[in-house]
DNA sequence: TGACATTTACGAAACTATTCGTATGTTTGT
DNA sequence: ACAAACATACGAATAGTTTCGTAAATGTCA
């Protein structure tokens, strides 16, 4: 729940991998990013991610294995509040509503957002 | 509805002003602004803008007056169409219930929210 | 062992965004 | 007209991110 500035975005695009399939090494990220760019391109991404403490890693053994320290949530967070402060002028329901209209979310989603806001209601 | 690239932060931050108060010159966005940089500053923001087509300007007289070419809401939806791509894997729901979640939204908002899921339904 | 592949470390280039100093041009007021 | 105030243009410094080349260390295997 620490407060990390918000990762640029090559770093998000690993924290993505890592988020998705755990502690890797740097040869599993670069190969799940399916990237153009070199090995040694990733390799200094996730050393400079854990220079700032984005990541956390077992250099145990030859091959490092690196682990996301800063959960998606509060990283899907960040960018949320980032964006309605920026781009929607501090309003949640402006850009709730932005979402809903333009991306046609599917009947069923909406049934389960209304659900969702039934809940907070009867809390 | 063209397709630009995504502003920087410095030139939404412009954007807003000029969304918000209509065409302006370059003293009218700085002060607007309120920051710490130089007037120079704001101005090149404005041109490099200029250049990239984020806005036209009358510069029939001394003082170049700016004004927003690309919208509002096809900006928001550029950031928001990205977040929801490199953030929440493009579950634009999951978004939504995160963006609902943490006390983002006030109760107000909540029912503007559920009037609008209403108005979808019955259309 | 010795050649080869793999990995990390490191420095610097390339690129982009932001910032500002300075030069120059234009308007205003006395 | 002339000085002061204000405006734009422009080049360059700064800062941050991404990229890669190269060197050095480690592991593999015939």
């Amino acid at each position: 729940m620490k407060e990390h500035k918000k990762p640029t975005d090559g770093e998000l695009s690993i924290l993505n991998v890592l988020w998705q399939n755990g502690p890797s090494s740097v040869r599993d990220v670069h190969e799940e990013l399916g990237t153009e760019s070199k090995y040694t391109t990733t390799l200094k991404l996730l050393q400079i991610m854990y220079e700032k403490g984005y990541v956390k890693r077992d250099d145990s053994a030859k091959t490092h294995i690196y682990e996301a320290v800063i959960s998606r949530e509060d990283t899907q967070d960040q960018y949320l509040q980032k964006m309605i402060d920026t781009v929607f002028n501090g309003s949640a329901s402006k850009m709730v509503m932005q979402a809903l209209g333009r991306h046609k979310a599917t009947p069923e989603e909406l049934d389960e957002i209304k659900k969702y806001l039934d809940d907070i209601d009867n809390k």
